[in-house]
DNA sequence: GAGCTAATTGAAAATCATTCTCATTTAACA
DNA sequence: TGTTAAATGAGAATGATTTTCAATTAGCTC
């Protein structure tokens, strides 16, 4: 099936997946439109409605399975809300973090790292290696700070 | 039933919930003792069979509604881990922060906030209001760094 | 200490999210 | 166009979390 979109995110994505001898199918590149598109963060179901709506039908778990994969290549996110829910949002392989709206569940970057110039001293004083780190910032995007 | 331990957390948490108007039960001060003394993240199910431990049979919906309550009186901190685990680590209320190592889940307190001097300009540039931030490093304990 | 009452618990059922299985389909490449 | 391994879909299975409701208990009063 040919598609008839087609963005940065999407070449990025193809190409990563044509390194890895991984399949450019259809549903993944409709994931990846999906993300891109939104604009915000999105839940496995929200994702899968939004691939439905492309698609027609497409099981669920293909996009569960899809969602991990692109995790794996870096080309998504995974977020924790703080109600313990999965979001995921597109990220380019760069470096970015995530502030996410409480309220209508929104997700944005910021491209700075919030720990990048911390001390890690007294961490690894403790003996600890730090390998990653997950920084989520949470509060009200504008429009649900007017509205508020 | 009158309990024949007593730390410095469970006096606390009993002080907080008599404030609220809660019931300090043999459930609850029981899941206070189990964190206390683990000195590590515990899932749920750890938690519940550390209350069995101590009380005998003990229903798991407690244990989830009492860590969701103490969660929300500032007891305990859910923690994220990466593979969407939830786990609950005892915090005195103070702001700390915590890094999780990958091999064994232990938790360690830092209670230095990496994001404190972070300027937040950029964000609000965006006209996001930052009400709250999450923030977990992830890597090696001590003892596992050591055993790889 | 006994009695009262609202809060809490336990057990099981219900719900919800996620993963697995396997027969069928498809992308990639020759 | 044919071949083949990879990927998908549908539904079953699993697992985690929440709900329900009758029975129990903590905290208070006397
Ligand atoms: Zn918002
Ligand atoms: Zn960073
Ligand atoms: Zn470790
Ligand atoms: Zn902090």
């Amino acid at each position: 099936m040919k598609k008839d979109f087609e963005c940065t995110q999407e070449s990025y994505a193809r190409e990563i997946l044509r390194e890895k001898g991984l399949k450019s199918t259809v549903q993944r590149l409709a994931v990846v439109h999906v993300l891109h598109t939104s604009g915000k963060s999105l839940s496995v179901g929200e994702i899968h409605d939004g691939v439905k709506g492309i698609l027609g039908t497409t099981g669920l778990a293909t996009i569960y399975r899809t969602l991990e994969m692109f995790e794996d290549l870096g080309i998504v996110k995974r977020l924790h809300f703080p109600d313990g829910g999965r979001g995921y949002a597109f990220s380019q392989g760069d470096h970015v973090h995530h502030m996410v709206c409480v309220d209508c569940k929104g997700v944005f970057d910021f491209p700075e790292c919030p720990v990048e110039n911390f001390d890690y001293a007294s961490v690894e004083k403790q003996g600890f290696i730090v390998r990653d780190h997950f920084v989520q910032l949470f509060g009200q995007c504008e429009k649900c700070a007017e509205a508020a």
